[in-house]
DNA sequence: ACCGTACATCGATATTCGTCGAACATCGAA
DNA sequence: TTCGATGTTCGACGAATATCGATGTACGGT
């Protein structure tokens, strides 16, 4: 693991690429356990894939500035980033509002419990 | 043209799929063009790219429940669909808020009057 | 009846994206 | 220093997407 991943600055980034960071129900569901707005381990995101592709999708999330990640030896730890919650705020308060309650619908925290990978 | 298009029940359309559809710059253009909240001949929507790319791009926020599409003779107007606004009212309030004021800053409505294609 | 207009749809192509498994990097512990 | 754990990055592959030009379809005008 590197010793620091990139942030960029949330205002470089358009609101085209925010939305199409969220447009995908994988980054819903990891948005949907930080929705608590609470910093999280990497092991609470059980969404479903294999562990590189939630990197990928971790990656995705943070490039777009939607999320923090700090390094803590050789654990991960996430959460949201307040500056771009407060640069899109109905927007994004809207999506965690949305997708945690979407997220309770379709089967629990996490819906991925029953492992349907695919 | 045919006499009518698909127009799905919203409540059909996941938040992903929305999201999705807004997450483009060409597609975030239209929205923008809309944000007013009339309706619009499809000659307003100059975007940059060329016919039948507008009319995929219009088949993709219709499909997400987005927008409303009435034929009148040869001609079609579009327009967005209030239940879909009030089902996520602070994301798409956002969202319409946001890339009007994008759509000014990028330089102008319709931000192709140029007519810089690629 | 014919033709032009306006837009949708089709077919092709290039690019992007989601996914996996393998390889790599960093840290903590033995 | 060696080993295992954690998580990122790389390489590959199929699926989805953005784009265009050509074709199709319904309508309005002549």
């Amino acid at each position: 693991m590197p010793r620091e991943l990139r942030h960029p600055d949330p205002r470089d980034v358009p609101l085209d690429r925010v939305l199409s960071a969220l447009g995908d129900p994988v980054r819903l569901r990891i948005m949907a356990v930080l929705a608590d707005r609470e910093e999280h381990p990497r092991e609470d995101f059980e969404v479903g894939v294999g562990p590189s592709t939630v990197s990928h999708h971790m990656r995705t999330l943070r490039e777009a500035g939607l999320t923090r990640h700090r390094l803590e030896g050789t654990r991960c730890f996430v959460s949201l980033r307040k500056e771009t919650l407060r640069r899109y705020p109905d927007v994004l308060e809207g999506v965690l509002r949305t997708c945690a309650q979407e997220a309770v619908a379709a089967g629990g925290p996490a819906a991925g419990s029953g492992g349907e990978r695919g």
